[in-house]
DNA sequence: AGTTAAGCGAGACGGTACGTCTCGTCTTTTA
DNA sequence: TAAAAGACGAGACGTACCGTCTCGCTTAACT
């Protein structure tokens, strides 16, 4: 079992754990903590803009140096300071039971769920972040969504071979074509994203069997 | 009747048109226009975090004051940038020949042909921008997207009417099905979009007759 | 008896009593009024600072462009607005009985008095304004001090004729080290300028008969 | 003991010579040598109104944030600038040969011959300002005047003990009758202060013996 | 036990944008 | 033609954060 799913972009994070026993004084592990909880918690409760390193280093009692030393950038804090919270809270799509077209139904739920609260919220301004930084989300796509759209289409291609979804469209498209919309309706506050909505537009999409 | 689509922020912009003769100085024209110009270059050119408020009256050889007098804040002023560019570029759904499910089918693949260009990196750098300062996209979305939405999906909802459309969730659903997918690959960079991309989602989601 | 002893600097004002009925609309008295006795208002109520053209202007009720066709600039109008008060408030030396030191001794106390209101703090805040903008107060000493300081000069000069007066330095000496001495002491707050003391001054300078 | 006669205003200054290692990055000698040395030169050259903090963060060479981080307004700034350049410029009184008398006469000429200087330009400059800002000169009588004045008037008073001096009044009073012509003089520019009117000045009012 | 390498906090610093302010000029309409 | 209304360019104001830099103290591994 994985510890990290190679998320993390504080460099010595791992090292730490690998093995040679470096000179000198080790990294501190409650500073790292107190980092991320400090950026996690000002993103949530002041929001994105008011989220500067300043910020962080005054609410976490360190100084700016250590996150300079750790971080490369803002967006690459954020991101980690994200994926410290989040990757407990979303977890990868359930084993549980059911088909397949069940199982996306529960998923799609739970994250609509997920996105009303403060999770959604600090979700959007890391992705924007991120879009700001470098022109697109793709880092964010890369350390967080690849893995679990992988997971969820290799679920719906699964769905698709036993006959259980009709939807003959390939199985990213049909992913992209649920997510994708939670997501547009989310961003442009089109409508409040609740489960039901979200197990509808499984069944528009898939078109499950019965 | 106005001619603005209720899209412009900047205050007396419209009433400057209508009736009544105001006292003092008028408003400059070509100094509105410059401002506007200039910032979506500098948009286009040297990306969403260059394009300061300052860096817009350097370009624009406009006083800070009088930007700050018409726009209340930065991303008030780029989205008055992006639909002042954008109006004409991506113009509403044609009215063209062809079942609803055709027009449905052009329209998505000139959007995708425009998110190509230039024109996708400045409406994501604005939407980004939204985001990160107020929390979510809701702003462009009254502006710009709205009006757009609305009107594709009285032309969707037309389509099922006549049957040429065989879908039968709600039109709103279809139509975020469609544009949510874009948007989603194109925020996180999942894949090129293609016209060809756009109108095969079209044909997955609408299920057109024939 | 002469209306002004020739210290307006604003352009027009005697033209209007005089000869020629200009074409167009004649200049209003009342405007320019309003704009002087704003101008002292806020120079005695708020200080120098905050006695800028636009806060005259709003004051007065008056067009900024009209303020800026009378008056060059923001010392002359404020030694206007000065004179305008302080013509009447500190008049020329008195030609009332007693010796010429007894003259001088109460056109000292006088001074001294008017000091302590709110004329010394305009006095000042005038005279700062014209070294800050040309260098010196000069334009302040031609407009108003030079022709009190004559009339004083002369009568000390008379008071030393008749043997009055036993100092026999230059009279205009005398005057500067008794002026100066009022004005050193009030300009960096030694001491409260009391009557008594420019009495006393007077007699140390002067050293009087008897 | 202290080197400084209190006349600093920039916080921290003393305290980095004395006793306790502070922490952290130690301030920076060249950084606020720049800013003063800046300061007075733009003063000298170019006049108060275009010494702005602006201005003297832009020919130093150092941040605005610095300068503000030290002195805490403009005036403070330069006062603080005319101060460490007229420390050496106008010492206090000699203690060289003489009677009392002929010190005084001395000291009144340096300062008269100083003042038709750079150094009487800057000094009245400074002066203006802090009349413009505070109302009067007391700040400026405190940092720099009071102490060169205490000085002089105990000498004097010692002048009046040993009979070299023959003016009864308080020292104090003399020393104002002195110094206050020549300041009087100077600011409104009734005539060059030569160091023969100077001395003169001070025989006029000390009658010294002899 | 002493040395040495790194972690870390404190805080100075140059740079740059922020949003506000006043100045003095300019351009209209109204009287 | 005077005056009011108000747009405008220029540029200083004081603040904030960025990312870098010196310091000096602390902690552990290595000698």
């Amino acid at each position: 079992m994985r510890k990290e799913t190679g998320l993390v972009i504080a460099k010595g994070t791992s090292d730490a754990a690998a093995g040679a026993p470096r000179r000198g004084r080790p990294r501190s592990v409650e500073t790292t903590h107190a980092i991320l909880e400090s950026a996690y918690t000002l993103m949530a409760a002041t929001g994105l803009a008011a989220t500067t390193i300043d910020a962080v280093a005054r609410h976490s009692n360190v100084s700016k140096m250590t996150i300079y030393k750790w971080w490369p950038s803002r967006e690459a804090l954020l991101i980690d300071a994200f994926l410290h919270h989040a990757a407990q809270m979303l977890p990868l799509p359930p084993t549980s039971a059911g088909t397949q077209a069940a199982r996306a139904r529960r998923h799609a739920a739970a994250y609509a769920e997920a996105l009303q609260g403060e999770f959604g919220k600090v979700q959007l301004a890391v992705i924007s972040e991120c879009i700001s930084k470098t022109g697109s989300a793709e880092l964010f796509y890369a350390r967080y969504l690849q893995f679990r759209r992988d997971a969820l289409v290799e679920m719906i291609a699964s769905g698709q071979r036993d006959g259980s979804i009709q939807a003959d469209a390939p199985a990213e498209d049909l992913y992209d074509a649920i997510y994708g919309s939670l997501f547009y309706r989310y961003v442009f506050g089109i409508a409040p994203i609740t489960p039901a909505y979200a197990r509808s537009l499984v069944d528009l999409v898939l078109r499950p069997k019965g």
